[in-house]
DNA sequence: TCTGGGGTCCTAGGACCC
DNA sequence: TCTGGGGTCCTAGGACCC
């Protein structure tokens, strides 16, 4: 028995469970979180859909034109991080409130980390339904828990628990419950991953468990190490209490795919501006400053700069894009996307202006 | 089907310094 | 004239996650 018990907590369909409290006919029908469809023409993507359209085939990061296809007459709703944030902050400071070592990841999801006395697992799934009874009373919102001896098997827990559940899946049943599922809903398992395990016979996370580790080491690299502790139920990996960003971006896409310089400068201003605003707000300079070109066909460049010094100033982010831009813009490649990123950030907690601190380009 | 936005971590080569 | 090893920083790209 271990004395410390995982507990990852996660909204379900969250964006969709938020719009329902401000409007409970949107529980009545198929809604779509995310871009704007436009009569099927709409770029960008579903963020979150509820379970009606999910029975459709409809799912979180499907084009937005595809689920326009599937279902036109569902309720499209914009995205509103703005009240999301709020509904999240509401929530998280509800089950924050159960365990003093915690990890919250994005804007719906938080790993708690508790002692359990000599009623083990049995103690955590009680407080696992006192969670989810409390998010309930005072957020109004629906949330399912994994529960676990550490995250990445709470996680593969909690998937299996939705929605609306909880699973407690122990030290000694965690190798079985992982065996059957498939390699790809292994946490840090993505689609290239997944196809790659395929060609060489391993589709069951269960034949990664069974697997040589050093062939896996030889063929992934660091990666092959973790996919086979992960597939026997080990995560060495803690909760992490206090983070840290360390790199700020903002990025656009185009209504239209475009190769005019002007609308793509002013672009980079624009959000050479918002990255300041975000920087200055956290109370960071950062040293270096890059930017993504992403083209019509989807290839894509990345190009940054450091500067000698740390900054706070938007003119550094500004000319040192703009620079980037310049050297890198081709006037025959039609661009679909642009963005601007500042790294190697530092803490300036705000008592003292940065002055003289940059020199950019010349 | 036609693909957002904001992040993290890893790899790998090259420059540069001691 | 030929040839070290280690450490750190910079840059670019790729995979992945929510």
């Amino acid at each position: 028995m271990p004395d410390r018990i995982i507990l990852l907590v996660d909204m379900d369909y969250f964006f969709v469970a938020c719009e329902e409290l401000r409007n409970p006919a949107v529980r009545e029908t198929a809604a779509i979180v995310g871009a704007d469809p436009k009569n099927g023409e709409g770029r960008g993507v579903v963020s979150t859909c509820n379970y009606i359209a999910r029975k459709r085939g409809v799912h979180s990061g499907m084009p937005i034109s595809s689920a326009y296809r599937i279902m036109p007459d569902a309720l499209f709703l914009p995205v509103d991080m703005e009240y999301y944030e709020r509904k999240s902050a509401e929530a998280m400071g509800i089950i924050k409130r159960f365990a003093e070592k915690r990890e919250q990841v994005g804007i719906d999801e938080i790993y708690l980390e508790v002692q359990v006395g000599a009623d083990g697992y049995a103690g955590a799934e009680r407080l696992a339904k006192q969670i989810k009874e409390a998010v309930a009373a005072g957020a109004g919102l629906p949330c399912s828990v994994g529960v676990s001896v550490n995250k990445m098997v709470a996680k593969a827990a909690c998937e299996s628990a939705k929605p609306d559940g909880i699973r407690v899946v122990t030290e000694e049943d965690a190798r079985e419950f992982l065996s059957g599922m498939p390699v790809g809903s292994l946490h840090g398992i993505g689609k290239k991953t997944e196809e790659r395990l395929k060609r060489i016979g391993y589709s069951k996370v269960g034949d990664v468990a069974a697997a040589s580790k050093m062939l896996l080491i030889k063929e992934f690299g660091a990666c092959g190490a973790e996919m086979h502790d992960a597939a026997n139920g080990i995560d060495r990996s803690g909760i992490v209490e206090r983070w840290k960003a360390k790199s700020i971006s903002r990025e656009e896409t185009f209504i239209k795919d475009t190769s005019d310089p002007d609308v793509v400068r002013e672009s980079i201003i624009r959000l050479s501006h918002d990255v300041h605003c975000s920087a200055a707000t956290d109370g960071v300079a950062f040293k270096t400053v890059g930017i993504k070109i992403r083209y019509w066909d989807f290839s894509e460049v990345t190009r940054s700069i450091s500067l000698h010094y740390h900054s706070n100033e938007e003119e550094a982010i500004r000319m040192s894009a703009l620079h980037l831009l310049d050297a890198n813009m081709s006037r025959s490649t039609a661009i679909r996307k642009v963005g601007v990123r500042v790294s190697n950030l530092a803490d300036f907690s705000g008592q003292k202006k940065i002055a003289n601190f940059v020199r950019v380009l010349g």
